[in-house]
RNA sequence: GGGUGUGUAGCUCAGUUGGUUAGAGCGCUUGCUCGACAUGCAAGAGGUCUCAGGUUCAAAUCCUGAUACACCCACCA
């Protein structure tokens, strides 16, 4: 065997061991056999690099397919990142403008602007990828997809025409979120919502009108074209179907017709409301509604897309912004004895996620798709689609089910459903896909080509998520009938953060079934939030970002991918913080030194066969391996990597290297010895696949990469009689502990009774026992009193030490003991009286009552061991 | 307003369908170079499991209520 180096410096090996990787063309399933098993990576924006939160996905996904791969799958990770169209155009136009521009869209026109945009893109995107590789991210790169790049265009302007080709997509004019500031729509799930404070104003329109009303938005009541109130309010019934002229300053007096809608409460604020079809979602709806029945009110549009008041206003208010004009009506109102109240409330408002202003609701001409239209040839439409392959299975096949962990994200993801109205996928901004629709005069042509010149093409782009919504298969082909199509589709697991749940996991599942007539992916897991270690989320302005390759630089891939996953559970935030990434070095150093042990200590790589005699450590050991390959094995099929990274590491330092190890320095089995590390570096390569990948290279001489060699299973059968050792490892712990109370003569060996049970195997190992325990030389300098010049005994041939130091207090130690008895001696009694209880005995299944009564016999035989240790002390 | 999650050692969290005397890592105290490891080893201190009821032979675990925090959703004018 070869020997490894003093110290492991992860920065020296990691990218040759990539490289490596990457060549040996294992990341490819093309060089794979096996059943397929495939994980599409979900793509990072191209704005920017790579953060904590990336860096645990990449954890995550790695250990998956590693896991996958060694369990002879035909493993593919799909690795790819996003145009993110909106936020990307967002974050030039803002680099920009802090660069001076005023207006980069005017000064630079569509070509010029676009291609800045693409060129940040683009080094946007070889960043990301080289931090891919730093985390040891085994995909294939040669499949390496681009939401905006050709063959994504191709699948994005197929499904959108056939969409269109079913009336799933439609132009309508409605009223949408509208950021000024970023000239574009914006989905509902694209709003955040945020508390501020507002004023509530209570007016009436004009003197003799008779119905007062409140609003927070004053200006807009210059659009306002009805009263809505409650059918069965008795104040206003009267007036249900007037229509009542009053002059507010509009451009035209406001002809406003009292409605009657079920939704307005009687009993909240004055039991009417003011109908803004134009710039309110729900007024709009009432609008519509309203004209379904055949009773028509008008629509005035009085704010415009840049957020100033439209001539429709009046003269008094036109051009001015919404804030000036709101200023200018309270006046007016306040002057002509209009206004009845003025409150101080708190406001929710949505503002959109990425330009930050308060989105204004306004009526436009705009695509969308229609989420609740029945698909041609099936009785479905996509909401129902939507719903169904997360609850009885996509077709009504339970085997088409998708499965959310933690499954309370299902409930979550039905309530989102039921609240989802059509999506307005058109967005202003140049960034992204061009809508695959031209225009001739009256005429539309939708395809991704022009008919002839004469054709313009719509100059709005695609919400990003429509893209993205396809990555399940779009980075497969489709198009085109595929091979990796039929293979890798659906996808067999999936994994992003909870915030995506709508945004994307929704938008993949409707594509999908609709698209394929399949599931996206079988099983998704929702992981929480990367925050530091007070709990915030890492971002720029609160200064608290970290760069996964400074902590890489410091502490090795393997430690950081160590510290991203311990400490997660499913659906839950992780706090991170840099003692956790130096506990997980601390790790790999430790696994590294055990694999140094091993070369100095053996002499040739002996593999454990059925004929190597096995001593009862030897089979204490290899059954615990046998139980964490078992349970590493179920952990990470239940998605709980972090448990099964603890079990790990807990077998690896207090079971292998704190015990196993010390016996072997006493008892050599190299072949037991070898066989447990070896297993333990396949068990660890999909946690820490550096560090374990380039002990496999240094040490042995192994045909196979460690990458692809062949997942630890049960194989060995091994006679239980593991207890022996359990019992051996008491007594010797607890010769440990008992260590201090002997004061030692001056050059003199302390000789340890050892008390066994009457076990048969641990008398056996009696002898064993006694050498182990037979105290070293002491030197001492004075024969009356003993001053200990060496701190420390040896047990003979064992690393376990006797500390004389500050012993002596003999006192202290009967009471520890004693105190231990009483204790020891009240769970009996505990025991006893449960055991004694009627109900107990006649309710407690079978096994609880052996246990009980095991604990019992364990208890007693300790008061026997502690009582014999106290009478050695008193005499 | 509706919903979800979380409250366990100083900190970060485990705790498997109720069943040993409630665990780990980090931190802290004490001691230590023994043939890989001070990025280490050994020992130790530290917990009315948020609170109050209830179910049970048995509750950190199940039920009810309270409370604190976090998050998501929503058209209360």
């Amino acid at each position: 065997m070869k020997e490894l180096s003093k110290q492991y410096e992860p920065s020296k090996t990691e990218d040759d061991i990539y490289k490596m990787w990457e060549e040996s063309g294992f990341f490819n399933p093309d060089n794979l056999e096996g059943e397929p098993y495939s994980v599409m990576m979900p793509p990072p924006n191209v704005t920017g690099v790579l953060h904590l939160g990336h860096a645990m996905e990449q954890s995550i996904m790695d250990i998956m397919i590693r896991y996958q791969r060694m369990n002879g799958k035909k493993t593919l990770l799909l690795p790819g990142t996003d145009h993110a169209a909106v936020a990307t155009q967002a974050k030039v136009e803002k680099i920009l403008i802090a660069d001076g521009m005023k207006n980069p869209r005017e000064e630079l026109g569509r070509g010029k602007l676009l291609e800045e945009i693409r060129d940040y893109a683009e080094n946007s995107k070889s960043t990301i990828i080289s931090q891919m590789r730093k985390m040891g991210a085994s995909c294939d790169w040669s499949r390496l997809s681009y939401t905006f790049d050709k063959e994504r265009s191709i699948a994005v302007n197929t499904v959108f025409e056939k969409m269109y080709n079913d009336g799933l997509i439609y132009r309508g004019h409605r009223v949408i979120n509208w950021s000024v500031k970023g000239q574009s729509t914006c989905s509902d799930d694209e709003l955040e919502h945020m508390e501020r404070p507002a004023k509530l104003y209570t007016f009436k329109y004009s003197k003799d009108f008779p119905i007062t009303i409140a609003t927070t938005r004053p200006e807009t009541k210059l659009g306002d074209t009805a009263v809505a109130v409650n059918p069965n309010d008795k104040r206003y019934k009267r007036y249900i179907g007037q229509i009542f002229t009053v002059d507010v300053g509009a451009k035209n007096p406001l002809q406003i017709k009292v409605i009657a809608d079920s939704g307005v409460e009687k009993d909240f604020g004055t039991g009417a409301l003011g109908v803004t079809p134009a710039h309110s979602p729900i007024d709009f709806a009432m609008y519509e509604k309203q004209k379904s029945q055949n009773n028509p009110i008008e629509l005035i549009q009085v704010i415009d897309k840049h957020g100033k008041m439209t001539e429709a206003a009046g003269s008094d208010y036109e051009n001015l912004t919404v804030e000036e004009a709101r200023e200018k009506f309270v006046i007016y109102l306040k002057e002509n004895d209009l206004l009845e109240k003025e409150e101080d409330i708190i406001q929710n408002v949505g503002t959109s996620d990425r330009f930050g202003d308060v989105a204004e609701a306004l009526p436009m001409t705009q695509w969308f798709i229609d989420v609740n239209k029945k698909i041609p040839g099936k009785d479905e439409s996509l909401k129902e689609l939507m719903k169904t392959a997360v609850s009885t299975g996509h077709g009504n096949d339970i085997k088409n089910k998708i499965n959310i962990t933690p499954d309370r994200f299902e409930s979550i993801y039905f309530s989102w459903i039921d609240n989802l109205h059509d999506w307005c996928i058109s967005r202003q901004v140049w960034w992204g896909h061009q809508i695959p629709v031209w225009y001739l005069n009256d005429k539309i042509h939708v395809g991704s080509t022009a008919p002839s010149n004469e054709w313009t093409q719509d100059p709005d782009t695609l919400d990003t998520w429509f893209s993205s919504g396809l990555w399940t298969f779009s980075t497969l082909g489709y198009p085109e009938k595929t091979t990796d199509l039929e293979t890798f589709h659906p996808t067999s697991w999936m994994q992003m953060g909870h915030e995506l749940l709508f945004f994307w996991m929704a938008r993949m599942i409707l594509m999908s079934t609709y698209t394929l007539d399949e599931i996206p992916f079988k099983d998704v897991y929702i992981h929480g939030l990367v925050r530091d270690e007070k709990g915030n989320k890492f971002s720029k302005s609160s200064g608290n970002t970290l760069d996964p390759l400074d902590v890489i630089s410091e502490y090795g891939t393997d430690a950081l991918r160590l510290s991203c996953i311990s400490g997660i559970s499913p659906g839950n935030d992780l706090k991170f913080y840099t003692k956790k990434v130096e506990s997980g070095r601390n790790f790999t150093t430790k696994l590294w030194n055990i694999g140094r042990y091993i070369t100095n200590a053996t002499e040739n790589e002996i593999s454990l066969t059925k004929d190597t005699s096995l001593s009862s450590a030897d089979t204490w050991i290899l059954t615990k391996l046998q139980e964490t390959v078992k349970n590493v094995t179920k952990d990470i099929d239940k998605y709980n990597f972090s448990h099964a990274s603890e079990i790990l590491r807990s077998f690896t330092r207090d079971d292998f290297a704190d015990w196993y190890v010390e016996i072997h320095k006493v008892e050599k089995n190299d072949a037991v010895l070898i066989h447990v590390y070896k297993t333990l570096l396949k068990l660890w390569h999909p946690f820490i696949p550096f560090v374990t990948e380039t002990i496999w290279q240094e040490m042995f001489n192994e045909e196979k990469i460690l990458m692809i060699v062949k997942w630890p299973t049960l194989e060995i059968k091994l006679e239980q009689n593991k207890t022996s050792f359990d019992a051996i490892k008491e007594l010797i712990t607890h010769i440990r502990n008992i260590r201090a109370t002997y004061t030692v003569p001056a050059n003199s060996e302390i000789d340890i009774t050892v008390i066994t049970t009457d076990d048969q195997n641990v008398i056996e190992h009696t002898d064993l026992i006694k050498t182990l325990t037979k105290v070293k030389t002491i030197t001492t300098q004075d024969e009356d009193s003993p001053q200990i010049e060496s701190a420390s005994a040896v047990f003979e041939n064992y690393k376990l030490y006797v500390h004389l130091a500050n012993i002596i207090d003999i006192k202290k130690e009967k009471q520890r003991i004693t105190d231990d008895i009483s204790k020891t001696q009240q769970y009996i009694d505990s025991i006893t009286k449960r055991l004694d209880s009627e109900q107990f005995v006649m309710r407690a299944p079978k096994h609880i009552v052996e246990t009980e009564k095991e604990n019992l016999q364990i208890a007693q035989i300790k008061v026997l061991k502690l009582s014999e240790h106290l009478k050695n002390l008193t005499n």
